[in-house]
DNA sequence: TTGAAAGCGCTAACAA
DNA sequence: TTGTTAGCGCTTTCAA
């Protein structure tokens, strides 16, 4: 095509303000270019780190994600399907627990599928996930370096697979090292249910070092600590969290506990779609985010 | 049609797996069901419940939500092009400063668009913000109420239409009362510049009553005085944040704040884009979100 | 009630 | 290098 062609094509198409109509194109070439993200709680620091990075990666590398929430109560397979009915050229699930139909049929249509922490029995997918068994040993080494001899673990009650998981791993450890362990039972995984937990610890247990099995349980449950109960933070109780999410490195809560690549995690599963968009029949992978100790002002002083 | 014929069609339907195509419909009926959400900074409180919301409210009206992040140095018009070629409904945007052209852009093609605490100057577009004047005002009469007698704000230095704006309005209050008032100008708007200022304030400030334009400013802030400085809050100095992030109400915070109502604000966003698909010709609105003082513990107690 | 056909905006293939 | 055509999956219209 010649330059003089092409720049006369050009500029009636900006006169006409003309503009490409991916939806379009995608009929024709069967990719629409866009994703999907199911999160729930995007309120919580975590999660919502966790879906920026996941964003920002799928638009770095040329997709265009669509976010749907899925709260409690409504409908997960749902927002799946309106998925599904867009196209999308993949998708990454990070709440709620998909059932097993609803993977195969994505599967069947081709659409990859990254699940990030999700119960790891879902085959027909891609996982992102921590290793719960390390991530239960890593918080039982830190606590036990750190002189702390009787051991709790606050364990949500909502069945997720990673969070449950590591409690599960942690009292595991707890025991087979021969120590004692007191499970918590908590409502939730948020600042509100560990503040309620700290009540019900001062009064039953004697634990000296609680495993919170995320950042968000542990300031709730610091704070019911410190400021209901004048516990005093290491000295009478360690407190170690999960995540590291900002909020735990804010100086008046100098939060001992296990950080998360969480981008990596993000930059892992936009990778795992891209592969296996380019080869479905590749076998299915699972990716371990890395786990750090980081010890702040809530697990005591090495000592030398 | 036969209820015979129907069942039989549903039945190979499902059979066939088959699964309506909206990028297909949306070729001919001129709406993709597909919606914008321009966003940056979604790992702050404060965003990520403004966006949660929203995702929520497009999706039970119907709507299929497109995350678009854009953080500092990204081109934020690319990423309104990038909605447009997908022929969103409508688009929110919260993040940035968009420019007039890509505003009459959307306009001509008729893409509704909300703005979200942006500059009021754009026409073209609906907004929701909040009234910076209403909110500069409560602030000082919240401080004032409280026995405030000189006055410290902190005024970012990226110009951001209502966190700037609040501070100056701030700032007029003040001395329009003819109290003195300290801007001290900081860096950005999160934890750490907070933190970073308590430095700065202790030397040079005499203030008692300091005003910071959001939340995580202000429990920066307030880290600083308290651990760093053994400044006692809200004794020898009070602080008053802005937003009402959950983190605010954390026992070890307890930060007086003015709330503002982001949930009504999504709603309200969604509904101008709704009405403005139905009616693209009706006068362009300007709706102010609801704001509420909230005395926690960083403000003295109100005199009898 | 059912069937057939046109066309949405685009791409790919082929012909000129 | 340029022009033409078919067809992606759907909706709408008109005909049977």
């Amino acid at each position: 095509m010649s330059d003089d062609t092409r720049q006369k094509v050009i500029d009636s198409a900006r006169q006409l303000g003309y503009r490409v109509n991916f939806l379009a194109r995608s009929l024709q070439s069967r990719s629409s270019g866009l994703v999907g993200i199911v999160a729930s709680r995007l309120d919580t620091p975590y999660r919502a780190t966790q879906v920026r990075a996941a964003a920002r990666e799928f638009l770095a590398n040329g997709f265009t994600p669509i976010l749907v929430t899925a709260e409690g109560g409504e409908d997960q397979s749902g927002l799946v399907e309106r998925l599904l009915n867009y196209s999308v050229s993949g998708m990454m699930i990070t709440s709620g627990t998909p059932s097993n139909s609803i993977i195969d049929e994505c599967a069947q249509l081709n659409v990859p599928v990254v699940l990030i922490n999700r119960n790891v029995a879902l085959e027909g997918a891609d996982h992102v996930l921590i290793d719960v068994d390390a991530a239960g040993q890593l918080a039982f080494d830190m606590l036990v370096e750190r002189g702390g001899q009787r051991f709790a673990v606050l364990q949500p009650r909502d069945r997720t697979y990673s969070v449950l998981g590591r409690a599960s791993a942690f009292s595991d450890r707890c025991r087979a090292a021969g120590y004692c362990v007191d499970v918590l039972e908590v409502d939730s995984q948020d600042y509100d249910a560990g503040l309620a937990a700290a009540d019900g610890f001062v009064q039953q247990s004697m634990a000296d070092s609680v495993f919170c099995t995320t950042d968000l349980l542990a300031l709730g449950f610091l704070d019911g600590l410190r400021v209901r109960h004048g516990v005093s933070v290491p000295y009478q109780v360690q407190v170690l969290g999960f995540d590291d999410i900002p909020q735990a490195a804010w100086l008046s809560n100098s939060l001992s506990t296990i950080w998360q690549a969480s981008e990596d995690a993000a930059t892992e599963a936009v990778n795992l779609i891209l592969e296996r968009i380019t080869d479905p029949t590749r076998p299915h992978e699972t990716f371990h985010i890395p786990l750090r100790p980081v010890h702040r002002g809530t697990t005591r002083k090495a000592r030398p």
